[in-house]
DNA sequence: CGGCCTCTTTGACTTTTATCAAGCGCCGTG
DNA sequence: CACGGCGCTTGATAAAAGTCAAAGAGGCCG
């Protein structure tokens, strides 16, 4: 467990208005490993006595159809939780998990995780605080939809893929783009255009390797500032 | 406390996952009231030693701003929670909270409702169970923005609006038409036309009073129906 | 009663994204 | 190595919603 992946932790939504001890006390009973690509973390029918918190890579949650392909229904990445649903209720997982990229994780046991609640509510408590705090906020963005454009939304998931540094970098993408492009609530034809956008702002792309020039620019045009081309500026 | 707000209380994500022994222990702490339009229930700075749930009406949550008028924050409907983030936190509540419409409120007190999480916490693990699953659930509909159309969320608005009928009925809107629309995520023009659209479907306006011929038609409308006028049909 | 002010509606136009369609490139297989 | 499939890109077009502008409708106040 390294200084960064608690800071990581701390936007975690279950465990973001913790304090020092409550966390400290958490973190006693939690193991982080990294997984290699490909890992089956459980599957679906599992006994949910775990958790987990990406602090790097990406996984996936998937169900096997009838006819035997999977369905992809959701992508986990840093800062992200998991299962926690499934395993405050205490059945089974409801989907398989599979890490896509070389992923690390901090997983929670049911078991010692409950315990810790039971001898301190005020945990518990201080969890309902920050979920019902980001409840009530992502209800808000839901009902105004006035959120980004989907260039925005692209150029958002490219820096939060690459390790949050401002220079240069090289990412690859995790998946394919069509998935991602769903992931992102848009359709593969304006996921390509969106990336073809961006590459005024020094993003190139090859196959599914994507080159970052600037990522201090990138991060500029998420909160708001207009592609180079945009001859209008406030 | 009736039966019917019962039914309510299962449809709130904190109360959601609760078995129906954990129910009954919460609602013996609580009261249920009604409240007249225009009662201030709480002002910003407040003790935060409660929180409410609306079981029917409407409450707007406000600041003020340094010239003297309101900026509406948000506004609640039956089924919504509104300030248990503020209680869990237990400092002062960050707003102000006015009955807009005639209003069934259930109002939980912070310490009985605490100490019961105290004494069992296997409510607190439940209410973080249904809260996670629904949190998972908004942020999947945020990402993959391909929610419903601005008119489908104007039909959905209006049907949570009269009380689930199914004949007609005259409902009187709770707020500035320019109000509702920001709080569905759209302009006062694009709410006006969406309800010029829905005329075909059995909705008038006049005024602030909106009368509704045939609820279930909205209603297949909401669930992915076609409008009267659209000629193609799946 | 008249004038003003605000909210609402309507119209024309722009922007954004989905849709339909075609073409390109990589890659595995025969 | 040619073929075919599949994913990706690109172009043209259409639908949805935002923007700008102006007109209509009530309500309030003098």
């Amino acid at each position: 467990m390294e200084l960064q992946d608690i800071e990581i932790l701390r936007r975690v939504p279950l465990f973001a208005g913790l304090d020092e001890s409550q966390l400290g006390d958490l973190l006693r009973d939690v193991s982080v490993r990294d997984h290699p690509k490909g890992q089956l973390l459980f599957q679906q029918g599992d006994t949910a006595d775990r958790f987990y918190v990406v602090l790097g890579g990406w996984v996936k949650i998937f169900r096997l159809t009838p006819d035997g392909d999977e369905a992809v229904m959701a992508l986990f990445a840093r800062g992200e939780s998991f299962a926690e649903a499934a395993m405050f209720m205490g059945g089974q997982f409801p989907a398989s998990a599979e890490v896509v990229e070389q992923a690390r994780l901090l997983r929670v046991e049911s078991r010692p995780f409950k315990n810790r609640l039971h001898a301190e509510p005020e945990i518990a408590v201080a969890m309902l605080a920050s979920v019902s705090l980001r409840m009530h906020y992502l209800v808000g963005q839901i009902e105004q939809l006035q959120v980004r454009s989907s260039t925005q939304r692209v150029a958002d998931f490219l820096l939060k893929l690459c390790s949050s540094e401002d220079g240069p970098t090289e990412i690859a993408l995790p998946y394919d783009k069509s998935l991602i492009a769903s992931r992102l609530g848009m359709k593969p034809e304006s996921f390509s255009r969106a990336l073809a956008r961006l590459r005024d702002l020094g993003v190139r792309t090859e196959r599914s390797r994507v080159s970052i020039a600037d990522a201090a620019a990138l991060a500029e045009y998420c909160a708001g500032g207009s592609l180079p081309s945009d001859s209008r500026s406030s």
